[in-house]
DNA sequence: AATATATGTAGATGACTGTCAACATGACAA
DNA sequence: TTGTCATGTTGACAGTCATCTACATATATT
């Protein structure tokens, strides 16, 4: 379980392996490559940056509020996210905007109103 | 459904029945106080500050690297998530405490060596 | 004890972003 | 058309945060 690096070798033989490997420069003796190619291959993948982009749009304690909102009412229209929020009128749109590009949330134009929905999707992990 | 404040009556009284009730300044005339009152109720509950901190922790791509690489290696020592992220030691140090407090990542003392393994919660909503 | 290694802490800096005021757009009513 | 209302856009400002360097702590080894 937890000898996954340090005890396999004695410190001489760890410190070249990882020299002969290229390790980073200042980093600890004790690490190997493997973690690097380990780490790009889920950079890499598509679905990292969208699960960031998700993240990120929940990491706001107004955008949050937001979704857990729609948890409780099906749907929103843009002056009632102010009124839940107390936010001015950019501020929300700004907001909506990030969730939507994130894709928690779908927008739908009525007339004047603009009225919001959560995102039929796995997103709706959240309180 | 979509229903929900607009089209209960007509503006004057929809005005009328938001000024009595006291709205926001400067907002929207078709909206009431109830979305205020449910907007508060969502942040008093205990649950959502720490929500927000778990989607906060997950809002940078190198902890959601290091939790992303935390459910392929039951567990990872910080100089392992160095050389996963390419970061000095003191950034490492930073984002661990970060997910630490979150209750996301819990921590071993071993030695010299710290190791970081998942927190055996429903937080696990990461790709 | 002295040295090397692994990690934590403090302070500083640069980038990002949440927020608002001001202006613009677009729809509906008189 | 003119006016009002709901929303979007722009630019600026302030606060937050990720990152690094430098120093400190702690453990293990010689």
């Amino acid at each position: 379980m937890l000898m996954s690096v340090n005890t396999m070798s004695t410190p001489e033989v760890e410190t070249g392996l990882a020299e002969r490997l290229g390790r980073l420069k200042g980093g600890p003796a004790c690490c190997v490559p493997e973690y690097t190619d380990l780490a790009d291959g889920i950079r890499a993948s598509p679905k990292f940056p969208r699960a960031l982009e998700r993240m990120k749009a929940l990491a706001d304690e107004n955008r949050l509020l937001v979704v857990s909102l729609l948890r409780r009412r099906r749907e929103l229209c843009a002056c009632e996210v102010q009124a839940a929020t107390g936010l001015t009128h950019p501020t929300v749109s700004h907001h909506m905007a990030v969730l939507v590009a994130a894709g928690l949330v779908r927008e739908r134009r009525e007339g004047k109103w603009m009225y919001y929905r959560r995102a039929d999707r796995r997103e709706s992990e959240v309180p």
